[in-house]
DNA sequence: GCTCATTAATAAATCGTTTTATTTGGAATA
DNA sequence: TATTCCAAATAAAACGATTTATTAATGAGC
């Protein structure tokens, strides 16, 4: 193992030098604008030009560094190559998911977004994608985000429930996940199953609630009320699901296995059953939800059902693209589902006989 | 818990129509686009202007619900209110962490900022600086990313360590974290003591590893050579502490406390240790860095040196804004200080006697 | 009746590009 | 010799705002 050199500070491989417009450029080159432009962007009313000339103008833009003004170029064309991206927050592991899987897709095709966090607030809400469309984005990426405004542009909602004209929901098939979350618990012999419902402001959370209470019931399984808990309050912290479970453990209703909203309501949950003295998974199963990096190496690790994050937004912004680029023609579907994995790690385990 | 009514889909409260120019609404009013402009702006130049007039302007841009076009608006006043932002990649908690204070305090000024990924690599490292700058924006800030280009326009660089004009770096007080990490740990009685040193690629590692050596020393302690772990790979999961405590753990050498490079390598660290018939804290203790999220959760949450990523982000953003207000005068640190916290949770205890 | 200031507004230039339409000089054609 | 065509380039308009300079009409002061 070598220590290598400490703080090497390499040379800048860039030289820089001030901003150079192209009508200087071309007062330089005793060339017009208009030359220049046709040869740099390549246009087909640029092949009567003699090599000579295209030459003396690559090299001079490369000597002078010169770097076209985006903004100059979007206002005549009319093109900006830039979406808004609209979160809840982006301290919570899974906008930030969802957002890297928008950016590996967005850079591929170079372009650019703007992120703006409406921190459930309802003046953001309907702020946020005004100042958007004024900053000349062209399309719009919603996040676990409701949509409060007539769309006048193209709108992709990552986990959106609503059905909006003009905005396409990437959402998980949340019958499935619930099938595969309470086949699991049910095979492992759980009957019992208390269920840990999201905040109000989620999106998720009503559809992700009633398919588990309709796997549930498909298995002759009720979910008793005493067993039905609900996070409250902002927080992406575990906190929420620590109180939600202590809660339900407060009504004295016995359960062997609880089903999360998420992982990290997940985490929370673990913490409180084991204060009281239960240990996860002998005596309770948790599972979880999203498959967040922590989940992984939480100590027990958590049995999760995974929500392929990173491809949600991957294809969102595909989806938004393609939109952008069949014009009219790709009257683009209007929700496009993806699928849940069931990921068993070492928070569930066969039900003790209550 | 009330349900509530499912899947609402609350009227839209935005009224959309096409978007409509300065030049067209001033030609419904007939009145020139400067009146318009004048007025809209409250432009000192103004107040010749009746009151009706304005009152005039301003229902009709409400009405027909104008809004007027950054682009153009940037492009002439030579202004885009927009930063770059330039991290590793958007998935480690980390780069979330600061890019969340620099959101919360670019939104205050009504600054927005493109985000770009570089990966770690050598092609982006260098162009996206250069695509940024295309894109007009105003200044950027880099989160632990090496300058590789000449700076051409004001620079904040979140733990950068290089010296470079025009740059300032919001660092931690390392020497005072390495004085709490291992004061903590010298004070548990701990004197065989591991450290796991970061990725070749992370501006801190040098500096962290070289304070945590210092502060050691003046107690008396020497790192042994075999207790040195390296962490190596791009991943940013936990495995990369896991594989670095096992390759310490194969050498023999005996320890009671291990300084990880960070919260997540701490996490493979402990799995590690477990795995090899170690608990946690009781037999080796395990210091984390940073404080994520999932350190607090974490299970034994984890003892970890506090960096303040949110205020270390809305600092940087704070610094960057003050150096384009105060054109030239400000001449700016080249180094602001924050300050690291000791947290004290489960994975450190009393040393065990060897 | 003349000058000057004020009010209410506008024309035109500008930001840095792209794009459409036009010009220029020479060579080929008839 | 006049016409047409082509190569090589340019002028000017446009994108949608802001800003500087200018105008036209009115009223005040002497």
């Amino acid at each position: 193992m070598t220590l290598g050199p400490k703080n090497v500070t390499r040379p800048p491989v860039v030289k820089s030098g001030a901003a150079i417009s192209l009508k200087q450029l071309a007062a330089h080159l005793e060339l017009s604008p208009t030359t220049l432009s046709l040869v740099l962007n390549y246009a087909p009313s640029a092949n009567s030009i003699p090599q000579e000339t295209k030459d003396r103008i690559f090299s001079a833009a490369r000597e002078l560094n010169y770097r076209p003004n985006y903004l100059a170029r979007s206002l005549r064309v009319q093109r900006t190559h830039t979406l808004g991206v609209i979160v809840p927050e982006l301290s919570d592991g899974y906008s930030a998911m969802v957002l890297n899987g928008v950016e590996s897709e967005l850079s591929k095709q170079g372009f650019f977004y703007l992120t703006a966090s409406h921190l459930h607030r309802d003046d953001l809400l309907e702020k946020l994608p005004q100042v958007l469309i004024e900053r000349q984005v062209e399309g719009i990426i919603a996040v676990d985000t409701p949509i409060r405004f007539e769309p006048s542009l193209p709108i992709v909602n990552v986990s959106g429930h609503q059905e909006i004209e003009g905005v396409t929901n990437v959402i998980l098939n949340h019958q499935h996940a619930a099938e595969l979350g309470i086949g699991h618990l049910y095979d492992l012999g759980h009957r019992r199953i208390a269920v840990i419902k999201g905040q109000t402001f989620s999106s998720d959370t009503e559809i992700r609630f009633d398919s588990i209470l309709k796997a549930a019931r498909k298995r002759n399984i009720s979910i008793d009320r005493n067993l039905r808990g609900q996070m409250e309050g902002e927080s992406p912290s575990p906190e929420v699901g620590y109180h939600a479970t202590k809660k339900i453990i407060a009504t004295g209703e016995k359960f062997t296995a609880l089903f999360a909203f998420n992982d990290v309501s997940a985490i929370g949950a673990i913490r409180a059953l084991e204060e009281m003295g239960l240990s996860v998974p002998a005596d309770v199963s948790v599972l979880g939800f999203d498959d967040i990096y922590a989940a992984a190496f939480h100590n027990p690790a958590l049995t999760t059902i995974r929500q392929p994050l990173f491809e949600m937004g991957s294809l969102a912004a595909k989806t938004l693209l393609n939109k952008l680029a069949g014009k009219k023609n790709g009257s683009s579907k209007a929700v496009l589902n993806v699928e849940p994995t069931l990921i068993v790690r070492q928070s569930t385990a066969k039900a003790k006989i209550l």
